[in-house]
DNA sequence: AAGACGGGGTC
DNA sequence: GACCCAGTCTT
Protein backbone atom coordinates (compact mmCIF):
# COMPACT_ATOMS: atom_id res chain seq x y z
CA UNK A 1 0.00 0.00 0.00
CA UNK A 2 1.19 3.74 -1.13
CA UNK A 3 -0.40 5.22 2.02
CA UNK A 4 -0.76 5.16 5.43
CA UNK A 5 -4.47 4.25 5.68
CA UNK A 6 -4.64 0.69 6.01
CA UNK A 7 -4.76 0.42 10.28
CA UNK A 8 -8.16 2.68 10.10
CA UNK A 9 -11.57 0.95 9.42
CA UNK A 10 -13.39 2.64 6.62
CA UNK A 11 -15.57 -0.44 5.88
CA UNK A 12 -18.44 1.51 7.40
CA UNK A 13 -18.05 3.74 4.26
CA UNK A 14 -18.93 1.38 2.05
CA UNK A 15 -22.33 -0.45 4.02
CA UNK A 16 -23.42 3.43 4.34
CA UNK A 17 -23.12 3.25 -0.01
CA UNK A 18 -24.92 0.47 -0.19
CA UNK A 19 -28.29 1.32 2.20
CA UNK A 20 -27.74 4.40 -0.12
CA UNK A 21 -28.04 2.11 -3.26
CA UNK A 22 -31.14 0.33 -1.58
CA UNK A 23 -33.15 3.46 -2.02
CA UNK A 24 -31.83 5.51 -4.76
CA UNK A 25 -30.29 2.80 -7.70
CA UNK A 26 -31.20 3.93 -11.02
CA UNK A 27 -33.66 2.08 -12.84
CA UNK A 28 -31.98 0.68 -16.20
CA UNK A 29 -32.85 -1.76 -18.70
CA UNK A 30 -30.06 -4.02 -17.31
CA UNK A 31 -30.37 -3.49 -13.62
CA UNK A 32 -33.12 -6.17 -13.22
CA UNK A 33 -30.96 -9.23 -15.04
CA UNK A 34 -28.24 -11.03 -13.87
CA UNK A 35 -27.80 -12.47 -17.53
CA UNK A 36 -24.01 -12.40 -18.23
CA UNK A 37 -24.72 -11.64 -21.81
CA UNK A 38 -27.01 -8.61 -21.26
CA UNK A 39 -24.42 -7.08 -18.51
CA UNK A 40 -21.55 -7.62 -20.63
CA UNK A 41 -22.96 -5.75 -23.41
CA UNK A 42 -24.06 -2.83 -21.55
CA UNK A 43 -20.89 -2.86 -19.91
CA UNK A 44 -19.51 -2.63 -23.58
CA UNK A 45 -21.75 -0.23 -24.81
CA UNK A 46 -21.29 1.86 -21.33
CA UNK A 47 -17.41 2.25 -21.86
CA UNK A 48 -16.79 6.08 -22.27
CA UNK A 49 -20.48 6.82 -22.67
CA UNK A 50 -23.09 8.30 -20.79
CA UNK A 51 -25.98 6.26 -19.92
CA UNK A 52 -28.13 8.66 -21.67
CA UNK A 53 -26.09 8.90 -25.18
CA UNK A 54 -26.01 4.63 -25.03
CA UNK A 55 -29.60 4.18 -23.94
CA UNK A 56 -31.15 3.19 -27.31
CA UNK A 57 -28.38 1.66 -28.15
CA UNK A 58 -28.39 -0.89 -26.07
CA UNK A 59 -31.49 -1.67 -26.41
CA UNK A 60 -31.82 -1.98 -29.91
CA UNK A 61 -28.56 -4.43 -30.02
CA UNK A 62 -29.93 -6.54 -26.81
CA UNK A 63 -33.31 -6.78 -29.33
CA UNK A 64 -31.56 -7.49 -32.57
CA UNK A 65 -28.59 -9.85 -30.86
CA UNK A 66 -30.64 -11.45 -27.90
CA UNK A 67 -28.43 -13.65 -27.38
CA UNK A 68 -24.71 -14.83 -27.86
CA UNK A 69 -25.40 -17.13 -30.50
CA UNK A 70 -27.23 -14.92 -32.62
CA UNK A 71 -24.91 -11.99 -32.39
CA UNK A 72 -21.54 -14.74 -33.27
CA UNK A 73 -23.35 -15.75 -36.22
CA UNK A 74 -24.20 -12.69 -37.24
CA UNK A 75 -22.14 -10.32 -39.90
CA UNK A 76 -19.73 -7.96 -38.86
CA UNK A 77 -20.68 -5.36 -40.41
CA UNK A 78 -24.75 -5.29 -39.10
CA UNK A 79 -22.74 -5.37 -35.54
CA UNK A 80 -21.29 -2.27 -36.97
CA UNK A 81 -24.88 -0.87 -38.12
CA UNK A 82 -25.92 -1.71 -34.66
CA UNK A 83 -22.85 0.80 -33.24
CA UNK A 84 -23.70 3.53 -35.64
CA UNK A 85 -23.10 6.89 -33.43
CA UNK A 86 -21.73 5.34 -30.27
CA UNK A 87 -17.95 5.76 -31.27
CA UNK A 88 -15.04 3.72 -30.58
CA UNK A 89 -15.93 0.88 -33.04
CA UNK A 90 -13.54 -1.13 -32.31
CA UNK A 91 -15.85 -2.23 -29.24
CA UNK A 92 -18.64 -3.69 -32.02
CA UNK A 93 -15.79 -5.63 -34.11
CA UNK A 94 -14.14 -6.99 -30.59
CA UNK A 95 -17.88 -7.58 -29.32
CA UNK A 96 -18.21 -9.82 -32.24
CA UNK A 97 -15.40 -11.78 -32.42
CA UNK A 98 -15.72 -12.15 -28.36
CA UNK A 99 -19.51 -13.59 -29.17
CA UNK A 100 -17.17 -16.00 -31.21
CA UNK A 101 -15.20 -17.34 -28.58
CA UNK A 102 -17.69 -17.77 -26.09
CA UNK A 103 -18.99 -19.90 -28.51
CA UNK A 104 -15.90 -22.12 -29.42
CA UNK A 105 -13.90 -21.79 -26.41
CA UNK A 106 -16.89 -21.88 -23.83
CA UNK A 107 -19.33 -24.30 -25.24
CA UNK A 108 -21.54 -21.14 -25.94
CA UNK A 109 -21.43 -20.57 -22.07
CA UNK A 110 -20.52 -17.24 -20.84
CA UNK A 111 -17.61 -18.27 -18.25
CA UNK A 112 -18.23 -17.10 -15.07
CA UNK A 113 -14.57 -16.95 -13.84
CA UNK A 114 -12.78 -13.44 -13.71
CA UNK A 115 -9.72 -15.18 -15.63
CA UNK A 116 -11.45 -16.47 -18.66
CA UNK A 117 -14.23 -13.46 -18.83
CA UNK A 118 -10.83 -10.98 -19.17
CA UNK A 119 -9.94 -13.73 -22.49
CA UNK A 120 -12.59 -11.95 -24.18
CA UNK A 121 -11.79 -9.69 -26.96
CA UNK A 122 -12.61 -6.21 -26.09
CA UNK A 123 -12.71 -7.31 -21.73
CA UNK A 124 -10.40 -5.34 -19.72
CA UNK A 125 -10.07 -5.33 -15.74
CA UNK A 126 -12.96 -3.18 -15.62
CA UNK A 127 -15.68 -5.28 -17.48
CA UNK A 128 -14.08 -8.72 -16.14
CA UNK A 129 -14.63 -7.03 -12.37
CA UNK A 130 -18.21 -5.46 -13.35
CA UNK A 131 -19.39 -9.00 -14.97
CA UNK A 132 -17.99 -11.40 -12.75
CA UNK A 133 -19.36 -9.18 -9.73
CA UNK A 134 -22.61 -8.61 -11.06
CA UNK A 135 -23.34 -11.99 -11.97
CA UNK A 136 -21.43 -14.45 -10.64
CA UNK A 137 -20.93 -12.71 -7.28
CA UNK A 138 -17.17 -12.25 -7.85
CA UNK A 139 -14.79 -10.02 -5.55
CA UNK A 140 -13.23 -7.60 -7.57
CA UNK A 141 -13.89 -3.59 -7.39
CA UNK A 142 -14.70 -2.42 -11.15
CA UNK A 143 -12.15 0.07 -10.98
CA UNK A 144 -13.10 3.61 -13.73
CA UNK A 145 -13.79 6.81 -13.79
CA UNK A 146 -16.21 6.86 -11.01
CA UNK A 147 -14.01 5.10 -8.58
CA UNK A 148 -10.98 7.03 -9.54
CA UNK A 149 -13.18 10.40 -8.60
CA UNK A 150 -15.14 9.24 -5.58
CA UNK A 151 -12.21 7.59 -3.69
CA UNK A 152 -9.36 10.62 -4.61
CA UNK A 153 -12.20 13.09 -3.18
CA UNK A 154 -13.26 10.62 0.03
CA UNK A 155 -9.35 10.56 0.79
CA UNK A 156 -8.63 13.55 -0.30
CA UNK A 157 -5.92 11.58 -2.29
CA UNK A 158 -4.07 13.14 -5.07
CA UNK A 159 -2.50 10.03 -6.66
CA UNK A 160 -2.25 11.24 -10.43
CA UNK A 161 -4.88 8.79 -12.15
CA UNK A 162 -3.18 9.64 -15.77
CA UNK A 163 -0.28 7.59 -13.94
CA UNK A 164 -0.06 4.10 -15.41
CA UNK A 165 -0.36 2.48 -11.77
CA UNK A 166 -3.65 4.27 -10.93
CA UNK A 167 -5.70 1.30 -11.45
CA UNK A 168 -4.11 -0.63 -9.02
CA UNK A 169 -3.76 2.17 -6.38
CA UNK A 170 -6.91 2.89 -6.68
CA UNK A 171 -8.48 -0.64 -6.43
CA UNK A 172 -6.50 -1.12 -3.42
CA UNK A 173 -8.11 1.83 -2.04
CA UNK A 174 -11.57 0.24 -2.80
CA UNK A 175 -11.01 -2.78 -0.98
CA UNK A 176 -10.73 -0.18 2.36
CA UNK A 177 -14.59 0.71 1.93
CA UNK A 178 -15.65 -2.45 -0.01
CA UNK A 179 -18.00 -4.53 1.96
CA UNK A 180 -19.24 -7.80 0.98
CA UNK A 181 -22.03 -7.66 -1.71
CA UNK A 182 -19.02 -6.34 -4.61
CA UNK A 183 -21.73 -6.63 -7.39
CA UNK A 184 -23.90 -3.86 -5.79
CA UNK A 185 -21.14 -1.56 -4.30
CA UNK A 186 -19.86 -1.53 -8.10
CA UNK A 187 -23.11 -0.43 -9.12
CA UNK A 188 -23.60 1.67 -6.40
CA UNK A 189 -20.05 3.63 -7.11
CA UNK A 190 -21.22 4.06 -10.89
CA UNK A 191 -24.34 5.67 -9.40
CA UNK A 192 -22.68 7.53 -6.79
CA UNK A 193 -20.16 9.06 -9.35
CA UNK A 194 -22.68 9.71 -11.99
CA UNK A 195 -25.53 11.29 -10.28
CA UNK A 196 -23.99 12.78 -6.64
CA UNK A 197 -20.12 12.61 -7.29
CA UNK A 198 -20.32 14.49 -10.87
CA UNK A 199 -16.47 15.68 -12.07
CA UNK A 200 -18.12 19.24 -11.78
CA UNK A 201 -20.20 20.69 -9.08
CA UNK A 202 -20.94 17.39 -7.36
CA UNK A 203 -23.93 17.41 -4.97
CA UNK A 204 -22.17 16.68 -1.74
CA UNK A 205 -25.38 18.02 0.39
CA UNK A 206 -27.24 15.20 -1.00
CA UNK A 207 -24.18 12.75 -0.91
CA UNK A 208 -24.93 9.23 1.79
CA UNK A 209 -21.16 9.60 2.09
CA UNK A 210 -20.33 13.23 2.85
CA UNK A 211 -19.45 13.54 6.07
CA UNK A 212 -16.83 10.96 5.38
CA UNK A 213 -15.33 12.66 2.43
CA UNK A 214 -12.23 14.81 3.38
CA UNK A 215 -12.40 16.73 -0.10
CA UNK A 216 -15.62 17.58 0.88
CA UNK A 217 -14.76 18.70 4.76
CA UNK A 218 -11.91 20.43 2.92
CA UNK A 219 -14.06 22.32 0.69
CA UNK A 220 -11.84 21.11 -1.68
CA UNK A 221 -13.56 18.73 -4.02
CA UNK A 222 -13.15 20.35 -7.02
CA UNK A 223 -9.45 19.35 -6.45
CA UNK A 224 -10.19 15.72 -7.05
CA UNK A 225 -9.41 13.86 -8.83
CA UNK A 226 -6.01 15.12 -9.72
CA UNK A 227 -4.96 14.71 -13.76
CA UNK A 228 -2.24 15.57 -15.48
CA UNK A 229 -2.54 14.26 -18.72
CA UNK A 230 -3.28 16.17 -21.64
CA UNK A 231 -4.72 15.91 -24.50
CA UNK A 232 -3.63 17.39 -27.71
CA UNK A 233 -5.37 17.75 -30.61
CA UNK A 234 -4.24 17.18 -34.37
CA UNK A 235 -5.45 18.31 -37.54
CA UNK A 236 -6.43 15.54 -40.18
CA UNK A 237 -6.43 17.27 -44.10
CA UNK A 238 -9.39 14.86 -45.41
CA UNK A 239 -11.01 14.99 -48.92
CA UNK A 240 -13.64 13.46 -50.11
CA UNK A 241 -14.53 12.73 -53.13
CA UNK A 242 -19.32 12.73 -53.50
CA UNK A 243 -19.55 10.97 -56.88
CA UNK A 244 -23.05 10.83 -57.36
CA UNK A 245 -25.96 10.40 -59.70
CA UNK A 246 -29.56 10.00 -59.71
CA UNK A 247 -29.44 9.51 -55.95
CA UNK A 248 -26.85 6.52 -56.17
CA UNK A 249 -23.49 7.05 -54.83
CA UNK A 250 -19.90 5.64 -54.50
CA UNK A 251 -18.66 4.40 -51.28
CA UNK A 252 -15.62 1.98 -49.82
CA UNK A 253 -14.97 0.62 -46.99
CA UNK A 254 -12.24 1.34 -44.83
CA UNK A 255 -9.31 -0.81 -43.34
CA UNK A 256 -9.34 -1.40 -39.23
CA UNK A 257 -5.94 0.00 -38.76
CA UNK A 258 -7.11 3.70 -37.94
CA UNK A 259 -10.19 6.04 -37.24
CA UNK A 260 -13.45 4.53 -38.06
CA UNK A 261 -12.29 1.15 -38.29
CA UNK A 262 -14.32 -0.71 -41.24
CA UNK A 263 -17.32 2.03 -41.27
CA UNK A 264 -18.18 3.31 -45.35
CA UNK A 265 -16.68 6.21 -46.64
CA UNK A 266 -16.82 7.91 -49.82
CA UNK A 267 -13.88 7.41 -52.74
CA UNK A 268 -10.86 9.40 -51.10
CA UNK A 269 -9.48 10.23 -54.91
CA UNK A 270 -11.09 10.38 -58.11
CA UNK A 271 -9.76 9.47 -61.94
CA UNK A 272 -8.98 12.34 -64.10
CA UNK A 273 -11.92 12.10 -66.38
CA UNK A 274 -14.44 12.59 -63.51
CA UNK A 275 -12.62 16.09 -62.50
CA UNK A 276 -15.05 17.76 -65.19
CA UNK A 277 -17.96 16.75 -63.10
CA UNK A 278 -17.49 18.71 -59.83
CA UNK A 279 -19.52 20.88 -58.80
CA UNK A 280 -18.73 22.30 -55.72
CA UNK A 281 -16.67 21.81 -52.41
CA UNK A 282 -18.11 21.78 -49.08
CA UNK A 283 -15.87 22.18 -46.11
CA UNK A 284 -16.79 20.44 -42.87
CA UNK A 285 -15.15 20.85 -39.50
CA UNK A 286 -15.67 18.09 -36.82
CA UNK A 287 -14.61 17.60 -33.37
CA UNK A 288 -13.36 14.26 -32.17
CA UNK A 289 -11.67 14.02 -28.24
CA UNK A 290 -8.43 14.22 -29.89
CA UNK A 291 -8.28 15.52 -33.33
CA UNK A 292 -10.22 18.29 -35.23
CA UNK A 293 -11.36 16.84 -38.74
CA UNK A 294 -11.49 19.49 -41.59
CA UNK A 295 -12.77 17.60 -44.37
CA UNK A 296 -13.62 18.91 -47.79
CA UNK A 297 -16.54 16.88 -49.72
CA UNK A 298 -16.19 17.39 -53.31
CA UNK A 299 -19.62 17.45 -55.23
CA UNK A 300 -19.26 15.15 -57.97
CA UNK A 301 -22.38 15.17 -59.80
CA UNK A 302 -22.04 12.75 -63.09
CA UNK A 303 -24.93 13.43 -65.68
CA UNK A 304 -23.79 11.19 -68.26
CA UNK A 305 -24.61 7.29 -67.69
CA UNK A 306 -22.15 6.34 -70.13
CA UNK A 307 -19.23 7.94 -67.65
CA UNK A 308 -21.13 6.38 -64.76
CA UNK A 309 -21.75 3.04 -65.82
CA UNK A 310 -17.79 2.68 -66.99
CA UNK A 311 -16.46 4.38 -63.86
CA UNK A 312 -18.75 2.03 -61.83
CA UNK A 313 -18.13 -0.82 -63.61
CA UNK A 314 -14.09 -0.83 -63.36
CA UNK A 315 -13.48 0.27 -59.89
CA UNK A 316 -13.53 -1.81 -56.30
CA UNK A 317 -16.58 0.70 -54.66
CA UNK A 318 -19.64 -0.02 -54.16
CA UNK A 319 -22.83 2.11 -54.79
CA UNK A 320 -25.54 2.78 -52.47
CA UNK A 321 -28.78 5.04 -52.98
CA UNK A 322 -29.73 7.71 -50.10
CA UNK A 323 -32.35 5.01 -49.00
CA UNK A 324 -29.75 2.07 -48.43
CA UNK A 325 -27.02 4.54 -46.82
CA UNK A 326 -29.68 3.85 -43.52
CA UNK A 327 -27.80 -0.06 -44.00
CA UNK A 328 -24.44 1.19 -43.45
CA UNK A 329 -22.27 2.60 -40.88
CA UNK A 330 -20.66 5.49 -41.76
CA UNK A 331 -18.24 8.10 -40.01
CA UNK A 332 -20.68 10.60 -38.32
CA UNK A 333 -20.02 13.80 -40.30
CA UNK A 334 -20.46 12.16 -43.52
CA UNK A 335 -23.62 10.39 -42.00
CA UNK A 336 -24.82 13.93 -41.48
CA UNK A 337 -23.43 14.93 -44.93
CA UNK A 338 -25.66 11.85 -46.64
CA UNK A 339 -28.95 13.33 -44.19
CA UNK A 340 -28.27 16.77 -45.74
CA UNK A 341 -28.25 15.29 -49.33
CA UNK A 342 -31.18 13.34 -48.71
CA UNK A 343 -33.31 16.16 -47.87
CA UNK A 344 -31.87 18.51 -50.63
CA UNK A 345 -32.72 15.34 -53.39
CA UNK A 346 -36.57 14.87 -51.91
CA UNK A 347 -36.92 18.53 -53.76
CA UNK A 348 -35.66 16.63 -56.67
C1' DA B 1 4.59 3.55 -20.41
C1' DA B 2 2.37 6.23 -23.80
C1' DG B 3 -0.91 6.91 -27.66
C1' DA B 4 -4.86 5.94 -30.26
C1' DC B 5 -9.54 5.49 -30.47
C1' DG B 6 -15.77 8.71 -31.25
C1' DG B 7 -19.25 11.19 -30.05
C1' DG B 8 -21.97 13.97 -27.11
C1' DG B 9 -22.73 16.64 -22.84
C1' DT B 10 -21.42 20.30 -19.60
C1' DC B 11 -19.83 24.60 -17.98
C1' DG C 1 -13.04 25.63 -25.98
C1' DA C 2 -11.49 22.51 -22.38
C1' DC C 3 -12.77 18.70 -19.90
C1' DC C 4 -15.27 14.55 -19.01
C1' DC C 5 -17.43 10.06 -19.61
C1' DA C 6 -19.74 2.33 -17.12
C1' DG C 7 -11.87 1.57 -20.82
C1' DT C 8 -9.20 -1.35 -24.01
C1' DC C 9 -5.74 -2.26 -27.32
C1' DT C 10 -1.48 -1.43 -29.68
C1' DT C 11 3.17 -0.15 -29.94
Amino acid sequence: MENNKKTSDFLHIGNKLLMWYDKNARDLPFRNTKDPYKIWICEIVFQQTRIAQGLNHYNNFIKRFSDVKTLAESPEDEVLLYWKGLGYYSRAINIHKAAQQIINDYDGVFPPEYEEILKLKGVGKYTAAAVSSICFNGKMPAVDGNFYRVLSRIFADDFDVSNSRAFNYFSELAHLIMPENVGDFNQAMMDLGSEICKPRNPLCGECPLNRDCLAFSLNKTSEFPVKTKKVKATDLGLQYYFVHRNGEFLIQQRKDDFIWKKLFEFPLQISEELMPFIKSVKTINHKLTHKNLSIEIFNVEVDSEEIWKNFTATNDYMITDVKNSQEKSFPKPLENYIQNYQTAYRFF
